[in-house]
DNA sequence: CTATATGCAAATAGTTTGCACGGAT
DNA sequence: ATCCGTGCAAACTATTTGCATATAG
């Protein structure tokens, strides 16, 4: 079965075409706002609204099917829920890249427990 | 001198009263959002208007003299630049409180040398 | 068949801009 | 006298909501 369509069902989210279009493109993307999905999913799904992708957006964002990534000083991008990892963020183009962290050295470092974290680096890339 | 117009000059930047309020008002919440500075100021200057906020810290911002805190799903809040450091956050009422970390580990774990970096933990806190 | 999703338009919220006035140097 | 900041109102942008219709399961 289809990727995006395993991943709706697996989170109980009814997969409609609009709903697959939209995970394959922040899947394909990596990292990708709001209006990003828009203009992309324009392109071979014209009638697709805006309403409707921020409806699904924050149906997922509740179901973890994907969450936000903040970017200071610009729109959050979405990304689908992996393992714990920390982004690379270029403060002039916004472009996102993932990192690999190792979780046990960073316990260590800020001598806490906790479930849920998210490193950020920013570096000009261009 | 006061601490708020001295930090003000030292980012030459004109300590107007209206600053100075904003500046202390940051300072003194630790992290807060334009709306909370907003609330916070009217109460003993009642005139001071939002676009005003908007605009000064839109400027300090840009002479980094203050910075963005990101906050998944919420408002971005603000405080006073100073030493690197992360934040532990509560995903359900967005309070903030700052941690160390120890930069030489960070580096080691994400085996990239970097200027400037950003950690958050979520933890409920309520 | 039934419940839920979509798409439009309208409403709301958040932020920025333009401009006239006022205060500091 | 000049420059810059403020405050208001208007403009603009982003996001949410209500509702009628369409569609997945």
């Amino acid at each position: 079965m289809n990727y995006a369509v395993e991943l709706l069902k697996k989170s109980g989210i009814k997969a409609t075409p609009q709903r697959v279009a939209i995970t394959e493109i922040i899947h394909s993307s990596g990292h990708i706002d709001i209006d990003g999905i828009y203009k992309s999913i324009k392109v071979t799904f014209p009638s697709l609204s805006l309403a409707t992708i921020y409806k699904n957006i924050n149906s997922m964002v509740e179901k973890k099917f994907i969450q936000e990534v903040s970017i200071p000083n610009s729109k959050p991008k979405f990304e689908i829920v992996k393992e714990v990892h920390g982004h690379i963020i270029c403060p002039k183009c916004n472009s996102i890249a993932d990192i690999k962290v190792d979780e046990t050295i960073l316990r260590n470092s800020v001598d806490e427990k906790f479930d849920k974290f998210s490193l950020s680096i920013y570096r000009e890339c261009c």
